[in-house]
RNA sequence: CGGGGUGUGGCCCAGUUGGCUAGGGCACCUGAAUGGGGUUCAGGGGGUCGGAAGUUCGAGUCUUCUCAUCCCGACCA
């Protein structure tokens, strides 16, 4: 490809919205161009790249047996309505005003209604169906560029199985296939065990890049035995011991203490495992003529909860208890609530591992300005249940103790997982086993975010200079640029090279021929842009019989002599 | 949705207590020189200062409203 007929609008300065490495590159190597917020056009090298990462998904899904559709994007209410999701996108959905119809953000809805009056006997199953498509979700913030957009592609995939067992092998085989894509995408991944409750599915993994710009935390070990979302992470932690003493509790005052930290400092302790934290939340009546019911959970005064695993016991729909609840629901404010006192009775406890059968703990007193101690939670709270219900933290040990935890941000780039029945169930796509009978298809879906591997792999492969393209997905494998415009021989000479030698578009050359840029301008573009091998053609080097190579990566220079140009070059694209 | 920031040629920015024809750098056009790490000189084009209303003799600058956009948080099947 010549530059002077290829668009490539590169930036000297970074665009000042641009805030991740990531999101500045792309715009500064005029990959991309924000119409709006969360919405980008993709330019000429963007697409490329894309493009590129699009044909390594398809490979890969019909090498495990995929099918691939296109689907549309505008499709009609109704059928959110019959899943009921119309209500649990709500804002996230982009609805048309003029004609009953949603843009999708996703596709189980629209699959399962191609799969209800085909896939009726259990001979049509298991099958796999995918497609590379346009999502749009109106995303509250979108940010970090195409990281998270309001109109992406992602390649989403669907099992339909007979049985849970046929999920099973649909499900490994797009883990699998997961895999490969990233391995081939250049891409230094994991995956974690992932949240999967709302959707009722038995498992979910999402695969994450570890990234400063990423939205999810995880805990991961070194070695790599252990990768968690925080979600739903666990770790070995001694519980807090019980001690030989039967005190009764009791009430004291503690004038402006509202934080495990002022409680502590106040009562001149540095470890707070035994000031129990508690929080207040509330799980809404689904029926209005019923009432709502109340959790008062329990964990060490250095622990956080975490609210995910609350959803895991109690479902999607608990929250915290907003300031006039607490007062009402317990008889104090936040920072002096507690087990003991509450002014509601029907108040359910629960605690946290850690605090099983715990006493002499000190927790808030129900009353303003007071605490409790002395607290056992074996003799004095009633029907107390026990779950797991912390944050794990940075450093703590894997449940077998073997390895430590680290606690970092990521990119989520694709998420497995086992759906069951739900959408079956709900637009009724059942299928007839060898007996006759009828069964709910069972299903897995798939994502993968097209553009966030784009912006990943830029994340983990750049420097000062610019973006460094490697393997499958660099936009082009060679960058040729003459550096000595004002001599025709040199001309001549890069245009016989990249005619002759490299014949044209074969090789995946993009050839810098424009005559007016100076050489210095060429080469920051060429690192900008990052194409993995530069050969540059000037005269300090040709009279020689000599053309430089630069390698992106390392930025490593060789003289090559003319007659062995191809060899070398054949030989650094597969290295590089 | 809550909090904070920013809107001035294509890009990055300056613009004093309200005051004359709104500036600079980059980019662009013309000419000349130059030609291996974002050249130099000369000339030139391009701006309803996000929008609306208001205060004032006078508004880029002050007030109100509004729109857009970015960041933090909440949210994210």
């Amino acid at each position: 490809m010549r530059l002077s007929k290829f668009f490539l609008p590169t930036l000297k300065e970074d665009p000042v919205d641009a805030v991740v490495a990531s999101h500045k590159l792309m715009l500064r190597a005029g990959m991309i161009r924000q119409l709006t917020s969360g919405v980008y056009s993709y330019l000429p090298l963007g697409l490329i790249v894309f493009r590129k990462i699009e044909h390594i998904i398809r490979e890969e899904m019909n090498a495990i047996g995929g099918s691939e559709f296109l689907l549309p994007a505008l499709t009609p209410s109704e059928i959110w309505s019959q899943t009921g999701r119309i209500e649990d996108f709500g804002d996230i959905m982009f609805k048309i005003k003029n004609r009953d119809l949603v843009l999708a953000p996703t596709h189980e809805e629209v699959f399962t209604s191609i799969a209800k009056p085909n896939l009726v006997s259990y001979k049509d199953l298991p099958t796999m169906w995918y497609q590379i498509q346009t999502k749009f979700r109106n995303e509250a913030r979108p940010r970090s560029g195409v990281l998270r957009g309001r109109q992406f592609t992602m390649k989403d995939a669907y099992s339909f199985d007979v049985d849970y067992d046929g999920l099973d092998i649909s499900y490994n085989l797009q883990d699998k296939a997961y895999k490969s894509i990233f391995t081939r995408s250049g891409l230094r991944f994991f995956s974690v065990n992932a949240f999967s409750g709302a959707m009722g599915g038995s498992a979910s993994e999402e695969f994450m890049v570890e990234s400063e710009a990423g939205e999810d935390i995880v805990a991961i070990t070194e070695d790599g035995s252990y990768s968690s979302n925080i979600e739903v992470a666990v770790s070995y932690k001694e519980g807090v011991s019980r001690r030989d003493s039967n005190l009764s509790y009791e009430p004291f005052h503690t004038p402006n203490v509202k934080s495990i930290d002022e409680l502590a400092e106040f009562l001149g302790i540095s470890d707070k495992s035994r000031l129990a934290k508690s929080r207040v939340f509330v799980n809404p009546a689904k029926d209005s003529d019923k009432r709502n019911e109340y959790i008062l959970v329990l964990v060490c005064g250095d622990d956080e909860v975490n609210e995910t695993k609350l959803q895991n016991i109690f479902g999607q729909n608990i929250r915290s208890g907003h300031p006039e609840e607490l007062a009402e629901i317990t008889g104090a404010d936040a920072g002096s609530i507690g087990p003991i006192g509450l002014k509601n009775k029907e108040v359910k406890i629960i605690a946290d591992l850690l605090l099983k059968d715990a006493n002499e703990l000190i927790s808030g007193a129900n009353k303003n300005d007071y605490h409790t101690k002395n607290i056992d939670l074996m003799r004095d709270v009633k029907n107390i249940e026990y779950y797991d219900l912390r944050v794990v933290k940075d450093g703590e040990l894997t449940t077998d103790k073997k390895q430590k935890i680290k606690i970092t941000k990521a990119i989520e780039v694709g998420h497995i997982f086992k759906l069951g029945s739900k959408y079956a169930e709900a637009l009724h796509a059942y299928y007839l086993d060898k007996d006759g009978i009828e069964h709910p298809i069972v299903m897995g879906s798939y994502g993968i975010g097209v553009e966030r591997i784009a912006a990943s792999y830029i994340e983990q492969n750049h420097d000062e200079k610019g973006i460094i393209w490697g393997g499958e997905i660099a936009p082009f494998k060679i960058h040729l640029i003459c550096a000595s415009v004002a001599n025709k021989d040199m001309v001549e000479a890069t245009e016989k090279i990249y005619n002759d030698l490299f014949n044209g578009e074969k090789l995946e050359v993009l050839y810098d021929d424009r005559y007016e840029v100076r050489p210095g301008f060429k080469f920051n573009d060429a690192d900008l842009i990052g194409i993995p091998i530069q050969i540059i053609i000037g005269e300090r080097n040709y009279k020689n019989g000599n053309v430089e190579i630069k390698i992106r990566k390392t930025g490593e220079r060789l003289l090559i002599p003319l007659d062995n140009l191809y060899n070398k070059v054949l030989e650094l694209i597969n290295e590089y």
